[in-house]
DNA sequence: GCGTGTGAACATCTTCACAGCA
DNA sequence: TGCTGTGAAGATGTTCACACGC
């Protein structure tokens, strides 16, 4: 399931002759070949013995397991550097994604405008969520404010969530939280290169 | 290995009392206990039958297994609102890393001063990775420039990288990357929310 | 008694190998 | 012949359960 959005982003690469076989796929993703069959035969059988996979129908159907068939409706909390970022960030619309509120709390940044739209105060959080029917949220905030910004979010209802801050949001377990912290990377990064250095 | 950095994020927060057991650990993690014990196992008999373990002491073993005991040299290329927002990422120095150069291609943020860094042009890169001993490669650029840098960074003798761009770039196997990628974090969610919107 | 360390059971993920179909 | 779909084998990761030391 983590290895679909990877296909598919390979897929808008070679969609030049309108066929791919495993194996092409397998060298685009970085993985084995075997591994992107049995993936995609979990999608059911789209596949063409001895020929290959019809890439924009495999597009759809793996944008329909995905759910990527609607919509979703962003919300960003935290328009700093990495909130304006991903703000900013061009694969969403055409993606099925759709971002219909930015939130801060600093009083200088409120107000202003990022990619057309304008950032409102935290407080209009969960009134927004509500209304806006937002069916993700997306904390770019720095550690101390997250757990708050979380504890508001589930509150409103959201039942998915992208965490960037640097800490483990406590969250009911029916709302979905994703971690992505980048210290964690160049931490997992710096072990191998470690290692790799003493020589194993 | 994956999980000793979130073992000492967590860690972090709750040296109060300088111990914990495997399974406050845990549950600050959001991990089942015997899993904590399996993986501090390896770094060695560092707890304390029926007390525990010790903080400090756990912290330096985690960090000593990470390779964190060594401050792990940065460049950071592509100084967009991504690349801004990681060089401005507080838990670097102290954390075992340093920012040794910012690259971009843009006439117009080359010069411009961010985070005590001057942000140099793309062509410095080869030679200052050699010339400033670059550990690690942070990729932040658009897409179409990815492969590119990457490319620069590999013959510079980088031999990790962190990439955000959208792409899987091609490299040398002895070049290990890791790929951070918004879309993908974003389709995964999506593909649960699906999934329970329609009552599975 | 309490919590670690660890073998053994269990589950999951990955790879191999090959039958079957265009 | 070439490539998919898939059972079976293998590797890896997770959980259980309990002996052992404080």
């Amino acid at each position: 399931v983590q290895r679909l959005p990877l296909y598919l982003h390979c897929l808008d690469e070679c969609d030049g002759d309108g066929r791919v076989s495993s194996s092409e796929l397998a060298a685009q993703a970085g993985v084995n070949a075997a591994k992107v069959r049995k993936d995609l035969s979990y999608l059911g059988s789209y596949g063409v013995r001895g020929v290959g996979y019809e890439v924009e129908h495999l597009k759809f159907e793996i944008k329909r397991t995905l759910g990527l068939t609607q919509v979703w409706r962003l919300a960003i909390v935290g328009i700093g550097n990495l909130g304006t970022a991903l703000a900013s960030y061009d694969g969403f619309r055409g993606q099925g994604f759709e971002i219909v509120g930015l939130f801060d709390i600093d009083e200088d940044r409120i107000g202003t405008r990022v990619m057309e739209q304008t950032v409102e105060p935290i407080r209009n959080l969960a009134a927004a969520v509500a209304e806006r029917l937002v069916d993700i949220a997306v904390i770019a905030t720095p550690r101390e404010s997250a757990q708050e910004v979380a504890d508001v979010l589930a509150e409103s209802g959201i039942k998915s969530i992208l965490n960037f801050a640097p800490i483990v949001v406590k969250l009911p377990d029916d709302v979905e939280v994703r971690r992505v912290d980048l210290s964690t990377e160049l931490q997992v990064l710096s072990y191998h290169l470690h290692r790799s250095r003493l020589g194993v």
